[in-house]
RNA sequence: GGACGCGUAGCUCAGCGGGAGAGCAUUCGCUUCACACGCGAAGGGUCGCAGGUUCAAUCCCUGCCGCGUCCACCA
């Protein structure tokens, strides 16, 4: 016998331990294949709610796909996640207390201390994925860092650089000044934050002046004579690399002055006023000052200009130590120069105006710190290219996104793609596979051997060579996980049995970072988009709709959830809340819930176990000959059909919500109540079947439950005495044939009438202990059947003492079932007013319902443009609550008659 | 500035052309022999606002209001 609860924590080590050495995580080798690979998870990581959303779904989908019979395979693993796991190894430095820093250690004493850090501490993620219940092959697990890997990231590069989609170029970069390292535009992010617009006069040099339109004190028109050009910024620093002032072709109040120079304050450099689109003339004075290596847009327009690019700043954003830096800026940081400048320009009078304003800086994603525009030659994907393919097979269905609006967020990236710089100024990564020759020269190649090798035919001797000092994005080795993982470049069985993958299920968030980028490579490299189909998992808020993160302290770490509820409860609550397009809003008491609904169905197995219902082996429900079995056997095929469509299609909250009803509302709540009468009764046929049925539905329950809930279930299954394992247990087959609409009809009277005298009864204020006779008036003969068939039943969920087809007796309360009329007798708690009310009220109901459909019938145009199927049902409305009302009509007659 | 999404019962959400639904919360009643993490019953909604299309609109279209997210940009 089954303990009263469900102890979660006792069970679920037990039962994961069982599956993993089972080997069932290994596919099988079942010609039919189904695939997903991990959204690898940082190495530094641990699991966050987001995470068990994402496992929880992918566990679904591989749990259900391995039962239908198909070699399953979910392929895990970890991402080096290069900055990340820098940092941490870098902070722990910092705290040891050592003062021995990363650049003091050198390049190879460090990368050994972060491995030495990813081996004791990097495999916590994975030990918490198991904890949710994940059946990834462990066997095949892979890190992005791993040989098989690294050897697949230098194919990659080497044959894009052949293909002379791989380019080194100087260009501006988005350079955190922190990490000192150049990262991608997706790196970036954009806050608001207060500042400041300075307007700085510039002398016009060689004595020119001009007319410049102002209003005088009256605020009539009139014009000036300026002997200087005001321009505006938010970063005065800059200035000191300023090249050239801009303004607009058209603008009437600066065109004189176009290919006239200004004196630059503080350094004395003479620049041209160069005439530029760019220059926007409602924005500031109209004229901008241009520093081509600190400012994208002034960068392309020092291009257009031919004007010079004077870097001022090293790489971690302080001035240079050296020209053009004059000498009193020099090694300054960047904000103390900026004030510095500022307080010059008030002093010598070239400070205009100061204008406060809110305006958007780039901030490092990691770093948090201002991100700086910096001159600096580093390699380049041309992701321009790579993405024609990637965007035709979204466009042509190869490769579907679910929901599919994200298409469009795809698209919108991918057609405004920018070249996607891959190198990094760090030490934990790829390192780049690109060997410099003492002349500038470059050669890029798999192996060091192989670049001396071309080496020696270029020059036609051995030389010295250097290999780049840089790594490159983490992105660029996940963006070939779903072909890497699997042996990539060598032609493997797995490659071959299971790329492309199915389906990808990740986060919105990385689509640009990730999944584009899986896309370009993968068509790329093997021709074939690497996952047939995308579903974009919802965002994990908090119960008030705020997105959670430590500072605001309104986490929830799953692994203290699954300590209070069960790994089971928390992956029902994620699943079920999983509606396509919509956040999650994860409330604790929703956990509770449907940790309830665990509890459940446990109980519901421990009762059929103290009813004895065992399993008869090889029994077919199809021969069972009771209503009652006839009907339950049709709503486990409802509920298959359900859920397996939904999972089909993704559409967890459907399956969820189809299961916690079948289990609940229908096993529970009336199969089980409806089964007590026989299971206690004598008639030793309708017993045995109702036992054999009874185990037989709670089977087909924990099967379709397995995928969601896995732990419970293998553990009741284990529990009522099977041999195999539920997790390799076959998906039952469909069979429309198993819905029997006449056994439906009948019980769903029967839940109709008990429910209407459990209603009466309760409003009535009747006691539970008194039992009452009920009979039917104008009862068919089917209903008369019905009645006598299900004597028992109704007697007991009903409380009544008897049941019988007859008029009404005095003091008795009716009610309208189907083409009868119920009468409960119940003299004794009847209270006349209430009474009278209940029935004018019902009356109301019905002449409500009568109102409107028969508005609708009168309707000329309905009647005729309305679906034949549409006004039958009305027609059958009207007609039902016209019988309803007609009933209860009387009763009331004959109540205030008798009264 | 561009794009996407959301406003339905107190809360969280489902429904998305033909009778307003679920869970939680609330109220009432239950030592009913699986389960109080339970059982039974009840109350509660002008389906954001305004137009339009339609025989019919919570559902489709347009506009507005409110909330959120992403992208781009603002010297």
């Amino acid at each position: 016998m089954l303990e009263k609860n469900f102890d979660p924590a006792a069970v679920e080590p037990r039962l994961y331990k069982m599956w993993e050495e089972s080997g069932v995580f290994s596919p099988s080798d079942a010609k039919d294949t189904f695939s997903i690979v991990i959204p690898p998870p940082n190495v530094t990581g641990s699991l966050h709610i987001g995470h068990a959303l994402n496992n929880t779904l992918q566990d679904v989908l591989t749990r259900f796909e391995r039962m239908r019979g198909k070699a399953a395979l979910w392929l895990p693993g970890t991402d080096h996640a290069g900055i990340a796991t820098q940092m941490v190894v870098e902070r722990q430095l910092a705290a040891s207390g050592t003062n021995v820093g990363r650049r003091d250690m050198g390049r190879e004493a460090f990368v050994a201390k972060v491995w030495e850090w990813k081996k004791e501490s990097g495999g916590t993620i994975v030990q918490q994925l198991r904890r949710l219940g994940a059946s990834c092959d462990w066997s095949r697990e892979r890190f992005t860092l791993d040989d098989g890997l690294s050897a697949a990231v230098r194919k990659v590069f080497v044959t894009l650089h052949q293909q002379g989609l791989m380019y080194r170029d100087k260009r501006l970069v988005n350079w955190d000044p922190q990490f000192q390292t150049a990262i991608s535009d997706l790196e970036v992010e954009q806050k608001e934050v207060d500042g400041h617009y300075w307007h700085f006069a510039y002398p016009l040099a060689d004595g020119v002046t001009y007319d410049f339109p102002v209003k005088d004190e009256d605020g009539n028109d009139t014009t000036e004579t300026r002997d200087y050009i005001v321009v505006a910024t938010t970063r005065p620093e800059t200035m000191l690399g300023d090249s050239g002032v801009a303004v607009h072709p058209d603008d009437e109040r600066y065109k004189g002055l176009i290919g006239k120079f200004v004196i630059l304050p503080i350094t004395g450099r003479r620049i041209p006023i160069v005439a530029d689109e760019y220059a926007d003339p409602s924005k500031g004075s109209g004229a901008v000052k241009i520093t081509p290596a600190h400012d994208f847009n002034d960068f392309q327009v020092g291009k257009r200009h031919d004007l010079e690019q004077i870097n001022i700043l090293d790489t971690q954003a302080q001035l240079l130590a050296f020209d053009p830096v004059p000498a009193e800026y020099r090694g300054m940081d960047r904000f103390v120069a900026r004030q510095a400048i500022i307080a010059r320009a008030e002093e010598e009078g070239w400070l205009k105006q100061v204008e406060k304003t809110k305006h958007m800086v780039p901030h490092g994603d990691r770093s948090g710190v201002v991100i700086e525009p910096f001159l600096t030659d580093q390699w380049y994907v041309n992701a321009g290219e790579l993405a024609k393919e990637a965007i035709a097979a979204v466009e042509d269905g190869r490769t579907v996104f679910e929901p599919k609006n994200w298409e469009k967020t795809y698209f919108e990236w991918m057609r405004n793609i920018e070249p996607w710089c891959v190198s990094r100024q760090l030490w934990w990564g790829h390192r780049i596979p690109a060997w410099y020759a003492e002349d500038g020269f470059i050669f890029v190649a798999e192996t060091e051997a192989d670049a001396h090798k071309q080496a020696e035919i270029h020059y036609g001797k051995p030389v010295a060579l250097k290999q780049d000092e840089d790594v490159l994005d983490t992105w660029f080795s996940s963006a070939l996980w779903p072909f890497s993982t699997m042996g990539w470049p060598e032609n493997t069985e797995d490659l071959q049995r299971f790329y492309p993958t199915h389906t990808l299920i990740t986060g919105f968030d990385i689509i640009f970072f990730w999944v584009a980028r899986m896309m370009m490579m993968g068509l790329h490299f093997t021709g074939k988009a690497p996952f047939k189909r995308v579903f974009i998992n919802a965002l994990v808020r908090d119960d008030k709709g705020q997105k959670m993160s430590k500072s605001k302290g309104n986490v929830m770490d799953p692994l203290v959830l699954i300590d209070e509820f069960g790994a089971d409860a928390l992956r029902f609550t994620l699943t079920a809340m999983s509606g396509q397009g919509r956040d999650i809003k994860l409330a604790k008491p929703r956990i509770e819930g449907y940790r309830n609904f665990s509890t459940k169905l446990w109980n519901a197995t421990r009762f059929t176990q103290m009813n004895e219902c065992a399993r008869v082996e090889g029994f077919d429900p199809s021969t069972a000959k009771l209503t009652l079995s006839r009907w339950i056997r049709g709503e486990v095929q409802k509920t298959l059909a359900a859920v397996t469509e939904a999972l089909e299609a993704c559409a967890f909250d459907d399956a969820a919500n189809a299961l916690y009803k079948f289990i609940w509302n229908v096993f529970c709540d009336w199969y089980l109540e409806l089964a007590k009468p026989i299971l206690n009764g004598d008639d030793t046929t309708a017993k045995a079947e109702i036992r054999a049925m009874t185990a037989w539905v709670l089977d087909q329950a924990m099967i379709l439950l397995h995928p969601v809930m896995p732990f419970i279930t293998e553990e009741l299954w284990e529990k009522t005495g099977h041999i195999d394992m539920l997790i390799s247990h076959s998906w039952p087959k469909p069979d429309a044939k198993a819905i029997d609409a006449e056994a439906d009809e009948e019980i769903n009277w029967l839940i109709d009438l008990i429910g209407e005298i459990r209603s009466i009864r309760s409003e009535m204020n009747v006691p539970g202990s008194a039992r009452a006779p009920l009979s039917l008036s104008g009862a068919s003969e089917v209903t008369a059947k019905r009645l006598n068939t299900h004597e028992d039943l109704i007697l007991f969920l009903g409380r009544l003492s008897e049941v019988k087809v007859g008029e009404a007796v005095a003091g008795s309360v009716p009610f309208v079932a189907g083409e009868a009329t119920a009468h409960l007798a119940i003299a004794e708690f009847i209270d006349l007013k209430a009474e009278q009310a209940r029935l004018a009220k019902g009356i109301a109901d019905f002449d409500k319902t009568i109102d409107g459909v028969r508005r609708k019938l009168d309707n000329p145009e309905f009647v005729r443009k309305a679906p034949e199927e549409v006004i039958a049902e009305n027609r059958e409305r009207l007609e039902d609550a016209e019988n309803g009302k007609a009933k209860l009509s009387a009763a009331l007659e004959r109540l205030k008659a008798a009264s």
